[in-house]
DNA sequence: GCGACAG
DNA sequence: ATCTTGTCGC
């Protein structure tokens, strides 16, 4: 596998680790492989922007994703998919990605078109080791991800302005916890008030956009709640999905 | 040792 | 994530 310089989606998927040492092992593997040198789709563009989420039932060690494709411009709904799975790892903070990416990936395999952005619940480069669920799914997919999080995890930020669309910066101060970079005090995401004195969504990069370019779709995709429409189409969805299984 | 800890 | 009643508001 990766004799090409390149990731395979099915090999990594085959190489699924199984314990949380091997987990993070992939993750440093694959962390060079995120493209941070590109903005990403213009706002507005045309295409589609897919929101993934999963629900889960631990009672039968059942995942279920849903993938859901808005219109761009419009943020109507065209197109939606849902894939069932056994849970492939346990939960551990930091390792959320190995939890969920393989039925998520299931679910995107049956959108009737390639996605132009994908919206994670979670996050990207704001991660203990920079690459957290929406950058791996980005490596693995070779899509432009960005990840919103409703919790701002261990990182540091100030309460952003009260109005819509002010930001502040998420902050790494664990220290340079990578090998090289000096990363203390880094700016890994942004905290973004989608809605008027609401509490604010946590957004990093994944893959393939910039952090101003995540936060100005985010931002244009929450126009009425506080997560993204995408998010909420796809929370909605894979909960239903769970239910019919 | 203790608390914190994306979903 | 998930467990859960009522309640306030458009």
């Amino acid at each position: 596998m990766d004799t090409s310089g390149t990731i395979s989606c099915d090999d990594e998927l085959r190489h699924w680790p199984t314990d949380e040492a091997r987990a993070r092992a992939v993750q440093d593997r694959l962390r060079p492989y995120v493209c941070l040198d590109e903005s990403g789709p213009e706002l507005g563009f045309e295409g589609t922007v897919v929101g993934v989420d999963v629900a889960y039932d631990d009672e039968r060690d059942v995942v279920a994703a849903a993938a859901v494709a808005l219109d761009a411009r419009t943020l109507a709904v065209i197109d939606e998919a849902t894939a069932v799975g056994r849970v492939a790892f346990p939960y551990v903070p930091g390792l959320l990605a190995f939890r969920e990416i393989p039925t998520v990936l299931d679910a995107l395999g049956r959108l009737a078109r390639t996605p132009d952005l994908v919206v994670c619940d979670g996050y990207g480069r704001a991660h203990p080791r920079r690459f957290g669920l929406a950058s791996h799914l980005g490596v693995l997919t070779g899509l432009p991800t960005i990840g919103v999080a409703k919790n701002p995890f261990t990182f540091r930020y100030e309460p952003p302005g009260p109005d819509r669309g002010a930001t502040s910066s998420l902050v790494d101060d664990s220290g340079p916890a990578l090998s090289g970079a000096p990363t203390d005090g880094e700016e890994v995401g942004r905290a973004l008030r989608t809605q008027k004195g609401v509490k604010p969504v946590f957004v990093s990069v994944g893959h393939r956009i910039d952090l101003d370019g995540a936060c100005a779709h985010t931002l244009r995709l929450a126009p009425k709640y506080r997560l993204p429409e995408t998010t909420r189409a796809a929370d909605s969805l894979c909960r239903r999905a769970l239910a019919g299984v």
